[in-house]
RNA sequence: GGCGCCGUCGCCAAGUGGUAAGGCAGGAGACUGCAAAUCUCCCACCGUCGGUUCGAUUCCGACCGGCGCCUCCA
């Protein structure tokens, strides 16, 4: 079996990747901040954890993955005032898109998505234990503060040198209660805001609410323990949050926190970055009002490996749309053969051992759908050889399943509309009536009408098969 | 100012020190009544300029161009 290698931020350096236990690799992602429908930038970091996840499913590890999801910050608290609600009034509906979403594109459920707001008491204990270090302290305003000058090694993942913050950096003027402009707050002090949308709690310092970088430190080590094994991240997420992860683990426990770092590259929109601020965000309900399938969406995403970035254009989403297509018709025939070649399961093979190869070698997505498509060329060339053998199809259908399992991008049947179905089949009789006498131009007025439906007919040796194709 | 990434066929995109995967689009055939699907064939010398090397798209340097992080952020 070839090594599992992964690309580890903390090391800018591939490395041989395998759980700490040898069986379960316990997995935490950075999930998404509840106060908005994620955009699909979003959703390239969720779909690339997506394919860590099924990939080590792959090579046979159990995985414990860990999303939080984010249901307490400046953001939420702004719109909870804004409309007169309490915080949970704003995330809970928030948090079912992002499931239906997530399901929409397949993304596959995580063992656990802990809310912020139901780990409270350990973000405290938390904040505590660095109070205990020496490494937290109070300032005037009520809040806390991580002192990073007590944390020698602070920056080691972001490689930024704190002293060299400085002309384009921007660094917040009303926070003066730090001690140090580079301190981030671990326990923030209640404003009347807060209070007045149920976003405070009471705590030894007072009355208020954990930090941001907190909770994933909290959750993390309450959920997988204190050391983990991944954590992975969009790259924005590198520096400030995941530095002060660390910082704020580490500094507690003296152990290392994740043992390897993943980080997702970003989704362009017009060249620059999709974010909400730029304007140029689009969401899954988008995908759904252009038709786009969730197979067209998860070939475009994995159609570029991870660490780098991928500019989201029509374009593109069509090539992936036709691309998926052929995909979903081999798919079809495989079901519909009932035997191949010898040299099938040889073909089949080559895909199993290119598939991995590329899927282990840092998840290298494109190139492992480079070999699915040569699969799918070479399989479609055998079973016009017209072969017997009843065992190298069942190895085919089992290799094209395993590699399906990772990637998903078979796209969805048409919907199932009996009534559209037994109009089809009628029509298809009429047709196969007009044929039979030669008489092509009723026949093809008969083809029209089925076309017009969005539907796709294709005349077989046998029978004429249908398909929905919008 | 600091840190980092990227520039490969019309579009998307892998990859390697010894003359470039795959997808989409396109062209020519086969099959078909015609289509559709499928098959066959065709379709790039890797931003520019230097350097290292027997040999570089692949290493080094400079330059040009694009993007990101350093602030909430996937």
């Amino acid at each position: 079996m070839p090594e599992f290698r992964l690309y580890n931020s903390l090391t800018r350096q591939d490395e041989p990747f395998a759980p700490a236990d040898g069986h379960t690799v316990r997995f935490y992602a950075c999930g998404p901040t509840v106060y908005n429908p994620a955009h699909l930038g979003n959703f390239r970091t969720f779909l690339f954890e997506d394919l860590l996840r099924r990939v080590i499913r792959l090579r046979g590890w159990d995985v414990e993955q860990v999303m939080n999801l984010t249901d307490v910050d400046d953001k939420i608290i702004k719109r909870a005032t804004e409309q007169g609600k309490t915080i949970r009034e704003v995330t809970d509906p928030i948090v079912e898109i992002f499931h239906a979403d997530r399901e929409f594109l397949r993304v596959q459920r995580a063992e656990h998505y802990p809310r912020a707001t139901d780990y409270i008491a350990e973000m405290i204990t938390l904040v505590q234990r660095l109070e205990q270090k020496g490494v937290a302290y109070k300032a005037d305003d009520n809040s806390v503060y991580f002192a990073i000058d007590k944390f020698p090694t602070y920056g080691t993942l972001s490689r930024l040198d704190t002293r060299e913050i400085k002309s384009g950096a921007r660094v917040s003027q009303d926070e003066y209660a730090k001690e140090n402009a580079q301190d981030f707050a671990l326990w923030k002090s209640a404003k009347a805001e807060d209070e007045a949308c149920e976003a405070a709690w009471d705590s030894p310092w007072g009355r208020g609410r954990a930090g941001w970088h907190l909770e994933c430190s909290a959750m993390a080590m309450a959920i997988l323990g204190e050391t983990i094994d991944l954590h992975a991240g969009g790259i924005d997420l590198m520096f400030p949050h995941h530095e002060d992860e660390i910082a704020q683990s580490e500094a507690a426990t003296g152990k290392p926190f994740a043992r390897c770092w993943c980080h997702g590259e970003f989704l362009l929109t017009d060249g620059t970055k999709m974010a909400k601020r730029v304007g140029n965000v689009a969401t899954v309900a988008d995908l759904r009002a252009n038709k786009v399938s969730p197979a067209a969406l998860r070939h475009f995403v994995f159609s570029t490996h991870y660490r780098k970035q991928l500019n989201l254009s029509g374009e593109a989403l069509e090539a992936s749309q036709e691309a998926v297509r052929r995909v979903g018709d081999f798919a079809d025939r495989l079901e519909r053969e009932l035997a191949g070649t010898p040299e099938l399961a040889q073909v089949a093979e080559t895909l199993m051992v290119e598939a991995t190869a590329a899927l282990y070698d840092d998840l290298n997505a494109p190139r492992a759908m480079a070999a699915l498509f040569d699969f799918i060329s070479a399989a479609n060339r055998e079973f016009d050889r017209r072969g017997s053998d009843k065992g190298s199809l069942l190895r085919a259908r089992d290799v094209f399943a395993q590699v399906n399992a990772v990637l998903d991008i078979i796209p969805e049947r048409g919907l199932d509309d009996a009534t559209l179905a037994a109009w089809v089949e009628e029509q298809l009789r009429l047709r196969a009536d007009a044929r039979g006498r030669r008489d092509f131009a009723a026949a093809d007025e008969i083809r029209k009408a089925i076309e017009a439906k969005g539907i796709v007919i294709e005349d077989a040796a046998g029978a004429t098969r249908w398909k929905v194709v919008r």
